[in-house]
DNA sequence: TTTTTATCTGCAAATGAGTTGCAATTTTTT
DNA sequence: AAAAAATTGCAACTCATTTGCAGATAAAAA
């Protein structure tokens, strides 16, 4: 069992109600957008702080933005031995589905540092499926 | 040497001083996003006539959007092979600078078609690497 | 436990990308 | 040249995200 208010302390973040029911949120989400949160807290916290805890979050290492459709910027929790010190990698697949807009880690697909391209120095390498997921197609 | 006139003809698309010279343009540049048409026309030329513009281009498959380093649209001339009839293909991967956020096409890298994977039906493959280009390691 | 300091929050207003309606202009077709 | 179709500019709008500021809350220090 994950302790949230551990975790935000070792982060050194407020442990607010709303960051605490926030950090709470991803733990049951594949990954989450500004709008997906407004709509789970029924407006009762402004968006303006959504943003700013997300940044926050971001920053110590507790989530980091995911590939998406389209220009809305979506959040999912780290993999500890992937990201620290603020500093974020994803050596895994994604997928996108077309229907519900959702991003899902494919952690059983690693992606292996291909840093020789010609004319490039390749820092990061980014592998994303697109179309319809398994809810989306059968219903 | 590519005769934009006739390009434009054949797509339908009315042979304005405008979008002569940007379809021109985009002969002579890898990717180009709305600033930096705007800043080459010197804002001769209404934004939304370069969005309608574009979107003109990419319904008649003389552009297509490419992937981009943040949430600006860019885009690049199609390949005759690859886009026909307004649906656009891209079965190869790219390259995206940090430093110039320009988007390179790498030609010689194909994407085979894996439309099997485990709980998905995949549509499409994107295949981004990002980094330094080689203009902007030198300099 | 009070004081101090640092962080967090809401509100209003701003930015920046992209879109839409409308009227005027230009290009193409006839 | 006239009619039809496509293009343009302008103003105003939407939507995601950001910023400044003042008040509130949490953590650390005294």
């Amino acid at each position: 069992m994950i302790n949230i208010n551990s975790i935000l302390s070792k982060s050194k973040i407020n442990k607010t109600k709303f960051r605490v029911d926030l950090l709470k949120l991803f733990y049951s989400k594949k990954s989450l957008s500004v709008l997906e949160i407004l709509e789970y807290f029924k407006s009762t916290v402004n968006k303006v702080t959504i943003y700013r805890s997300l940044k926050s979050f971001e920053k110590k290492c507790l989530i980091h933005k995911v590939p998406d459709s389209k220009n809305i910027t979506r959040y999912s929790l780290c993999n500890k031995n992937e990201c620290k010190n603020g500093s974020h990698s994803h050596n895994h697949g994604h997928f996108i589905c077309y229907a519900c807009e959702q991003t899902f880690c494919l952690e059983s697909i690693k992606i292996e540092n291909t840093n020789q391209l010609d004319g490039f120095k390749v820092e990061n390498l980014k592998l994303i499926y697109e179309g319809y997921c398994n809810s989306c197609t059968n219903n």
